[in-house]
DNA sequence: CCCGAAGTGTGCACTTAGTGCCTTATCGTA
DNA sequence: TACGATAAGGCACTAAGTGCACACTTCGGG
């Protein structure tokens, strides 16, 4: 558009800039079509300053993917290990949603472009899958190895050996059957977290899917009460952590609860 | 390799000879520092040839997935609609065990790549998540919308209006509380599926999982019994089918099982 | 007031993935 | 032996992504 005023205010945002400039010229023209350059010409600067920003093209679509999985991240390391482990994955679902329902216009755009162009698609999935990923991890299996997307260093550590797959510890103790309980739990939480979010993107992003996504939680922790009841006698998350309270038979109830918050690591906000 | 001989004996097979050079070439070298080029020159063929028999770099790598998905598809097509229908995902999942299973050594090789290269990881993801849009389509549900990977044509069919979101209908009759339901079975199904691939390839690649396969969906499928307990009530896969068998008093069941197959197009095989 | 340091944007050259178009070789078949 | 189909090779081209050097702005400190 406007070739080359308007430099001096608002020289921060050059990424949302890029963005919205990559989202709408893929809308109309196809994103395979738009190269990097009119995107960048687009948002008025250099093709080179677009791959300051983003590493991938794919990436100007999806900017917030990654902070968002920090925030889970963070999130599930803050939860306190003394709340239902499905719960807080499923809270933390929640906020998954809330950075579409944040800004829906957008969202619905993405939601657009992702059905039609593979390359997108796979994208959000690949993003969808670390967080899964992540909700595993909290549930206390190390689903395969490295934290994050794995940036290619990060071999596996030697001498942390895996113990012989044969004779486990027990038969349903805490080992490979707790596992495929946390990676399908994991699963089953983002499946019906992505069922809301797309049900609510097909409807055009409006109005509030929350009710929706915690009435779909509700039903899915309900199928895994089963494997739920059985975490406090298996391996669960945390289950080799003690909390110890000292207090005073005077402390008012409330005083305990933020204590115990206090304690377990639990945001104080 | 060796350079321009043996030009006239198996001179099919080119598809072979480049995935196993791009597997190897890569697993010395690393995936992207090594070029189609190389992969070409080593399989003995043309750069140019390379991109007749696959799309990208990354399908040289995983060349089996596309046919195996047809067999799911296929197999999911012809499965009778008097199954259970998780086990009928169930055994799905296992075709796709299967295919590992027949070359255990390529397949974990493939696995290490796909452990520390961030693109193949993507690829097998958006694999598999496509067996799970499979199971999900079967079990009732189109989760969004197209059949196979979307080749980029297919725009959505005007006059296929969806229908109105909000008056579904009826309150779990097998509207979107169904949908819901198929998704998070066909998200666990496939979590437990990777759950049984990964343990065997970590392992190795040694003994046969085929067991643990069927262990792990035991499990899944008595965690989601009370769904599947719905499905008669509900709106089920094939509900709107019927099939009507005519036959003697004096067939033996095994006789009638044959012609019930027969009937719902299951595979003579 | 001047001077580095750090961050951000730019230009340029380069590698490589992937495509389109046309030519060539090979093989089965009439 | 000629012919048509299919696999393969050659060649030129676009565009993604990278490395490197350079310019400009903004601080903060002497």
């Amino acid at each position: 558009m406007d070739d080359g005023r308007d430099r001096m205010p608002a020289r921060r945002d050059v990424r949302r800039e890029l963005m919205s400039a990559a989202i709408s010229l893929s809308l109309t023209t196809g994103f395979d079509e738009t190269t990097v350059d009119e995107i960048a010409r687009a948002a008025g600067v250099a093709r080179r300053t677009f791959f300051r920003h983003f590493r991938t093209k794919e990436d100007a679509i999806f900017p917030d993917h990654d902070e968002c999985l920090e925030r889970v991240v963070a999130f599930l390391d803050a939860a306190s290990p003394l709340r239902p482990p499905l719960l807080v994955i499923a809270e933390a679902a929640g906020i998954v949603l809330d950075m579409y329902v944040e800004d829906p216009d957008t969202a619905v755009k993405r939601y657009e472009l992702t059905r039609r162009v593979p390359a997108l698609r796979e994208r959000e999935i690949a993003a969808t899958s670390r967080y899964q990923r992540a909700f595993t991890r909290y549930l206390g299996g190390r689903s395969d190895e490295a934290t994050g997307d794995g940036a290619a260093g990060e071999a596996a550590p030697a001498g942390a050996k895996e113990p012989p797959v044969g004779p486990e510890v027990g038969p349903g103790v805490g080992g490979e059957a707790a596992r495929l309980r946390h990676e399908v739990a994991a699963a089953a939480v983002v499946a019906a977290h992505n069922h809301v979010l797309r049900s609510w993107l097909r409807g055009g992003g409006r109005g509030d899917p929350r009710a929706r996504l915690t009435s779909a939680m509700d039903e899915v922790t309900r199928a895994l009460q089963p494997w739920a009841d059985g975490r406090d006698a298996s391996g669960d998350a945390h289950s080799d952590e003690v909390v110890v309270l000292v207090t005073t038979r005077r402390a008012p109830l409330w005083k305990i609860a933020e204590e115990i918050r206090n304690a377990t690591g639990e945001p104080p906000s």
